[in-house]
This record gives C-alpha cells, structure tokens and sequence, in this order.
RNA sequence: CGGGGCGUAGCUCAGCCCGGCUAGAGCGCUUGUUUUGGGAGCAAGAAGUCGGAGGUUCGAAUCCUCUCGCCCCGACCA
C-alpha cells in the first residue's frame, strides 16, 4: 500500500475525548474514529488488525473442532421472551421501534433454536458452534475508547453436549484454545475464577489482562499458590474472631456525632471487630438489614446469591420512616418487620457494639443469638488487598484488569426453558447441556497496545501488525531513491510481503519518520541517500530501536527470513 | 439514572466571569518558493450558522431557560 493515494489519517495531537493510551493511540495512529459514543468505525489500518486478530482466534477454534457461523444479529422478540432474557437484560437490549425484534447482545436462544430443530440424537454430540460478529449492547455508560462500546465484535462459541463429561471436557478445550489465541496474540493474561452473573450457569472463568487505567475488573490473586479469583466471588481467611465466655447486659449510651466505625472505635477504644456495621438494602422494595463486622465492605455479588430479586441500595430518606435514625446510627436490636442478615464472620458472637436506631446512641454488649433475630449468616464480605489466602495463607494482592474472555458451563439452562433436547443411548430425551465462551476482539487490540507502546507510539508484534514492513523513501527528489524504493517495494509485494509504503513527496523525512514509529510497524526500511550511494538501505526495528545497514540485494531474503522466523 | 467537566475552523485551545469594533492563536489544509535524517523556513490564501432552540437587551460566543452531544466519577454491566 502506498500512503500517497492511501486514506492514513494520523493525528499530531491527542483528541480530547480519548484518555487511556489504547485509545488515543488508535485514533492518533489512524486505526479508528468515533462515530457516536460507544460506537467506531474501523479504517482501514484497523481493519487489518481487526482481521489479524479474527484470523487467529478462527484458527485456534478451528483447531478444537469448533465450526463457524453467521448469524442474524437483528432476532425477533419471541425467541428472547421464551428465556425471559428480555426482562434479564432490560434495558441493556436494543429494541427497534417499528418492529418485533431486537438487536442480539449475545446468541444462546439463536444457537439453541438451531440445535432444537435440527439436533435429534446424542450420536451426533458434542458440537462446538461459534461466530465472530457484532453484539449489542445499551451501555449505560461506553468508555475508554472500544475497550466498552455499545456496537463491538465479539467471538462466541456454544458447546452441545448431552453428559456432563462431554460439557467438561469442551469446557477444558475452549480453556487451552483461548490459552493459545491470546498468548498468539502477544499478551500477558491471567486466569481467574468468575462469577457467572446474569448468564446463568455455575462454572465460569475469566481470561484477564492488568490493566490500571482501563480495567474495570478487580482480581485476588496469591502470588504463593496461584489461586486467583474476580473478587465478585473471592474469598479469604481473616482474621478469626471468638465468642467471650460471658454476655454481660446491653445498653444503650451516648455517643455524640459518631457516624463511622472509624469514629466509634476511637470513640469507644474499642477493636473494630466488636463493632457490627448495618447496612440496608431494598429488596423486592422491601428493607433488609445487612450487619457487616467492622470496616468490612459488603460485595453485592455475593449477596445477590442469597437474596432472591432485585437487591438496590435504599435511600437516605427512607431509613428515618423505617428505623427512626439516620444511617450512621442503625442496628439490628429490637428490629420488627425487617429482615435481617449478618456476615459469616460475626456469626454467633457477643460483646458487639451497633447502632440504637436512635440518633446519637449505640447500643453496647450486644449478644447476636440472645439479642437480635438473624435470619441467617452468609460470607458476603469483600476480600481486601493482604489478607491471607484461603489455601496458603499468603497475602493475597489486588489487581485491577480487563476482562478478554470468559468461558462458563451453562448446564441447561437454556435447552430445558427452549425445550432443546435429544434422545440419549437409553432412548431418553435429554436436554442439551450447553458451555458459551465469549471474547472480546477489540478488547485484544486495545489491550495489545496497553501492553505494547512507547511515547512514540504503538509497537506492534509480526502476528498483529497491520503490515509487515514500513518503507520509507527520504529523498522523494532523488529519482535514484524513488526508483529504488519502488523496486524494493515491487519485489516484497511479489513475495508476499505486506509493505506500507511513505512515498509522500516533499513530505520531510521527520514526518515520515514520526508517522512509521506511530503506526508501530515491527520493521522500517530506510531508502536514503547517503546509504543507497552505496549500494544499501537501513533497517530500523521499533522494538528496540536498533538500526543496522543491509545490502539491496539482500533485503527480501532477509525480510522473508524475519517474517517467517 | 445521580454528581462533575466540556462544546468556538479538520485538530488542540484562547476569548465568556465583567455583553459592545471585522471572533482569535498554534497545528493541519491550499498555492508559490526555498528546504529534505526526527512532526521545516518564507510569502499569500481558504476555512466558523461560536452544538441547537427560545428568551433578556439598542446589541449575545459572553447573561437566563430548555435541549442535544462528548468526556470523567459513581450506579449499572456476561
């Protein structure tokens, strides 16, 4: 490709809507443009890195048996209604006006539709399905650039199985094939444990990248013994607290201005894990309780697994109606009509302080079993940075990261409402047993260019990039130059080789320069002056930096021997 | 959906508080010319309904109301 008819739009300066490095990166060096927010256009240096990026994951899929589709992305309604899948993602689902029909954020009810009418025995099990296509999804709020769009490309597969063994082992294959597409595609990722959300299903995990400024996830990870888990679903050990031998009385006393646990202990000299903290939710509009000991953060994930419903925090305004105090002064003593739940860790213990429901008082000497009516106890705590691993007791780190993939068992969850099933070796209909694996193909771009850039601009690996050499002419008035670049440039087009070609005209060799270290292409070929007098041209790796000088005569074998290295 | 910021030339921004000359700068773009190894010099030029609508005023980029868009934090989110 030659940039002097090639539509190569870099950008100087940083456009103000852009803040992590993939982001401004892309636009600056021409791979993308916004159209609206949370919605891109792909140029076409984008697209071939697009295109890369797909290429791999098709062939790594391919590899485990998988088969590729091409689905509707415009679905009618109905379909959705029979998973009640319209109400789960509500207002996340696009709706179009004039018609019955939504745009697809995801496929599960298309591919088990096409399994249900067309899969009749367990002989023809497993099957692994998948697509590379656009999804959509309402956002509430797009950012950093394709990292979170409302329109992106995403690769999904389904398993189809109908025994559990058959599920676990496309589950382990979709595992070791993503394990391959994102070590292919130059990235350091780690595996964590999951939630499985608003899919269903029980079994999940999630592929990740580090990432501070674009991360979005939160992982416990122990350096010690490798577990690693979404803090969504993290546990840890801390810190154990007893039950005294002896319950003395409660009652009730003073303690002017004290909202926080941190002014109560202070206030009180009291350890923190004597106070117990109320936190209140509204379920199903109705209130509940939660008692937290200390500072210890709720995680509402976890919390959502044991109520059923809609959990949403309640209002300030309400908890004067309910409790007669405001919130820094709740408690669960004396507590009639609210259902209340505490955290595993306070559970049975005594001698604990919590707020009187009464402005300005707390209540002391607190006996859980004696005092309060706790529904029940559950771990619905959030795990924080150093406390000791549940299996080695090293302390565990926080890392913030972005989400690449994420592969889940989804049982049967879909097949048993879509009435999905085949007949088994006993003659029995079975509903198939579904796994779903998505990635996220921009997300592998703009991670790319997180883990791989410089002030400079992008430094692309051979397997992503979108070509392989960069030829820059320098002297554009030198015919000698001009007509050596172009031989260069004929010759590697001949031999396959992908050439982005600078032969701009009196374009500075300082721009051009600037342009190739932007685009981030692995090699850059000099055709100069002073070096083709005699008889050489440059080469320029944006890795490192390192220039060497090559003879003419000997550029292709050596671009080809690189390439194919 | 709550909180905050922003919207002026293709891009980055000044001007707005405190209304008043023909609305500015840098970069980019066009033409000519000189340059040609790290985003060039000189000269000339094109480019704007100041996001949109309404209002106040003799007069609005500037003040008021509404509205649309973009970014950030939170909520939400496979």
């Amino acid at each position: 490709m030659k940039i002097s008819n090639a539509f190569f739009p870099t950008l100087k300066e940083i456009p103000t809507e852009a803040q992590i490095k993939s982001h401004k990166l892309m636009l600056r060096a021409g791979l993308i443009r916004m159209l609206s927010s949370g919605i891109y256009s792909f140029l076409p240096i984008g697209y071939r890195v697009l295109k890369k990026v797909c290429q791999i994951v098709r062939e790594e899929m391919d590899t485990i048996g998988g088969q590729e589709f091409h689905l509707p992305a415009l679905n009618p309604i109905e379909i959705w209604e029979e998973t009640n899948r319209v109400e789960a993602f509500g207002d996340t689902m696009f709706h179009v006006k004039n018609r019955n029909y939504i745009l697809a954020p995801t496929h599960e009810e298309i591919i088990c539709n096409i399994a249900k009418n067309n899969l009749k025995s367990y002989k023809e099990l497993p099957q692994i399905w998948y697509q590379i296509q656009t999804k959509f999804r309402n956002e509430p709020r797009p950012r950093s650039g394709v990292l979170r769009g409302r329109e992106f490309t995403m690769k999904d597969s389904y398993s189809l199985d109908c025994i559990l063994e058959g599920l676990n082992k496309s589950y382990d294959l979709h595992s070791e094939a993503y394990k391959k597409i994102f070590s292919r595609c130059g990235l350091k990722f780690f595996i964590v444990g999951a939630s499985s959300g608003a899919m269903g299903g029980n079994n999940s995990q999630e592929f990740l990248v580090e990432s501070k400024e674009g991360g979005e996830d939160f992982a416990v990870v122990c350096e010690n013994c490798n577990y690693a888990s979404n803090i969504e679903i993290a546990t840890s050990n801390p810190q154990k607290i007893e039950r005294e031998k002896i319950s003395k009385t409660i009652e009730e006393i003073f303690t002017p201005n004290i909202k926080t646990i941190n002014q109560l202990s202070e206030f009180l000299k009291t350890d923190k894990s004597h106070l117990a903290k109320s936190v209140v939710y509204k379920v199903d509009e109705k209130p509940v309780l939660i008692l937290m000991m200390g500072n210890d953060k709720l995680n509402e994930e976890k919390l959502k697994k044991y109520l059923h419903g809609e959990i949403e925090k309640i209002e300030d305004e309400k908890l004067v109606e309910i409790f007669g105090a405001d919130g820094g002064s709740l408690g669960p003593v004396n507590l009639k009509n609210v259902k209340i739940i505490a955290d595993k860790r306070l559970e049975n213990l005594n001698q604990l302080v919590c707020g009187a429901n009464k402005n300005d008082f707390h209540i002391v000497n607190i006996d859980l079993i004696r005092d309060t009516s706790i529904e029940f106890y559950a771990d619905i705590r959030t795990v924080e940075e150093n406390e000791p691993c549940v299996n080695c007791s090293s302390p565990l780190k926080i890392i913030t990261a972005i989400e690449l993939g994420h592969i889940f068992k989804l049982g049967t969850k879909y097949a048993t409402s879509m009435n999905a099933t085949v007949l088994n070796e006993e003659g029995k209909q079975v509903p198939i047993i579904m796994g779903s694996y998505g990635i996220g193909i921009e997300r592998i771009i703009a991670c790319f260019i997180e883990q791989h850039s410089d002030e400079d601009g992008i430094i692309w690996e051979k397997k992503l990039s979108p070509f392989d050499v960069h030829l820059i002419s320098v002297n554009t008035d030198n015919q000698n130059i001009m007509n050596t670049a172009e031989n260069i440039y004929n010759e590697l087009k001949e031999n396959q080789v992908d050439v982005i070609y600078d032969n701009r005209l009196n374009i500075t060799a300082g721009v051009k320069f600037k342009d190739a270290d932007l685009l981030g292409v692995p090699i850059q070929l000099i055709v100069s002056e002073r070096n083709v007098k005699n008889g050489n041209i440059e080469i320029k790796f944006r890795n490192s930096g390192e220039r060497s000088i090559l003879k003419i005569e000997d550029i292709k074998t050596f671009i080809l021997d690189f390439i194919h290295k």
